[in-house]
RNA sequence: GUGGGUGUAGCUCAGCUGGUAGAGCUCCGGAUUGUGAUUCCGGCGGUCGUGGGUUCAAGCCCCAUCAUCCACCCCA
């Protein structure tokens, strides 16, 4: 036998079996977001390599080692994408979709980053994102986080919570960054080496260390509160306020900062417990200066993530999964008269009834072998077709699932006795 | 990038202090010339992840490498 060749490492075929839960789950998303009335964008999957570095940050851990870049045969530097929102961002700009517009967009799609995997992480990944320009109070922040919590109850997740944050407007952001900076360097001798990788690139992320010589240090750190500007104090409130008024449950978390930079304002994500390490299943932001940025004019922004994989891993988990894709009904053809016979019926049927599942027995196979595979297909019903019936112009119905007794009907009447099943 | 666990049939796994491989399930056929979750019988199926090394002899010991799982880091 010849060499087997493996998929890359993290990248993962999603197999017949899983399908299904990963049709509903995207179908459900799809109806939702229709019904807040976003509309779908498609950008490509790789980009010219400066996009990232330029909206993502040249500092962040996804830029500088997770990216899968290369060099094409124009020699032009290209990546494929690490997250959606960098490219959905230049999309709009390069076709004018913001220009004193709101636009509504989502997309989907796989991204790519070099990490090492871990359960809920690998290094092709789907995400559904959602993004909101042109808007830049706080109801469309709250309009966004009510249709997540939707979602969840729609396809009946538990244990998911939402965390929020506010990072303040980027000038606070960076004059707390600078007060950061000063007081870390104070204690530099006690900074462990990962604080001290973080000091002048993410001093932010300190804050994070789970290192407990590193907390009392921390814990006198300055408050991001004190530096966060008056517009972004109010628009928080005002975000709270809705949520509450709305009945969506969530915790402040003032230690909640997302990992890329063009973060401003309102952060938050959808935690849960049930999936290990890699917990959050949702998450996203405002990035208000990400659009000039880029190049393009002034406007607002804000959108989150999701990561299907986590997703469907939840939903296989939480125990009321749907029975999806069922078969109704199986062939059995025996004998070749009965097979050409029945693949005249089996048309005829799929004519008349287009939501009628039905798979005929192809490859031969012993009676018995067929009705093996008919009940093994997990088919309502097992249609045969044999000698007598194609002789008499009959077909046998047999219940695959109850314990009725199997009938014998004029081949003229199955449209309509399976019309009234299905 | 760092650390730990695991790689034996399509799947789940046995395999003793080293003596050149086994079970269950699946699939195909038969017992039952046209009736499926039971029973019985038979059959298909393996360069033991890969490459080296030690040994008279390696699935087992040693080294390397790849993959996978989990955690750290980070993130969806």
């Amino acid at each position: 036998m010849a060499k087997k060749i493996q998929s890359i490492r993290g990248m993962h075929d999603v197999l017949p079996e899983q399908t299904p839960l990963w049709q509903y789950l995207e179908q459900t998303v799809r109806d939702t977001l229709a019904r807040y009335g976003y509309q779908e964008i498609r950008m490509p999957i790789v980009e010219v390599s400066e996009l990232f570095s330029r909206a993502v940050g040249e500092v962040t851990d996804i830029v500088e080692k997770e990216m899968y870049a290369f060099t094409d045969r124009n020699g032009d530097r290209l990546t494929l994408r690490p997250e959606g929102t960098a490219g959905c961002v230049r999309a709009g700009i390069q076709h004018g979709l913001f220009f004193n517009q709101q636009q509504r967009l989502w997309y989907t799609g796989p991204m790519f980053r070099h990490e090492r995997p871990q359960k809920g992480r690998y290094r092709q990944f789907q995400q559904i994102g959602v993004e909101a320009f042109g808007i830049a109070s706080a109801d469309i922040d709250a309009e966004l986080i009510t249709m997540t919590a939707n979602l969840w109850q729609e396809l009946g997740l538990k244990n998911v919570h939402l965390e929020l944050n506010t990072l303040g407007d980027n000038q606070s952001r960076a004059i707390y960054r600078k007060a950061l900076i000063d007081y870390f360097s104070q204690y530099n001798e006690q900074l462990d080496s990962d604080a001290k990788n973080r000091l002048h690139s993410n001093p932010l992320r300190i804050l994070d260390s789970k290192n407990p010589k590193m907390r009392e240090i921390v814990a006198n750190a300055p408050d991001l509160y004190d530096y966060i500007d008056a517009e972004s104090k109010a628009h928080f409130t005002e975000l709270c306020h809705r949520l509450d008024t709305l009945g969506i449950a969530y915790s402040i978390n003032s230690r909640l900062v997302r990992g890329l930079d063009y973060y401003s304002r309102t952060v938050f994500e959808w935690i849960t417990t049930d999936l290990g390490a890699q917990g959050t299943v949702c998450a996203g932001g405002r990035y208000d200066g990400l659009v000039e940025q880029l190049g393009g004019r002034a406007t607002s922004g804000i959108g989150f993530a999701m990561g299907v994989e986590r997703l469907v891993s939840l939903l296989e988990d939480q125990a009321d999964s749907v029975a999806l894709n069922r078969l109704d009904a199986y062939l059995i053809m025996a004998g070749e008269e009965a097979q050409l016979a029945g693949m005249q019926l089996v048309e005829q049927l799929r004519q008349a009834l287009p939501q009628l599942r039905i798979l005929a027995n192809c490859g031969g196979g012993s009676f018995k072998a067929q009705i093996k595979r008919a009940d093994k297909s997990g088919a309502t019903f097992a249609l045969i077709l044999g000698s007598n019936e194609v002789r008499d112009k009959t077909i046998t119905i047999k219940s695959l699932r109850q314990k009725v007794a199997q009938e014998s009907i004029a081949q003229d009447k199955v449209e309509s006795f399976l019309s009234s099943t299905i």
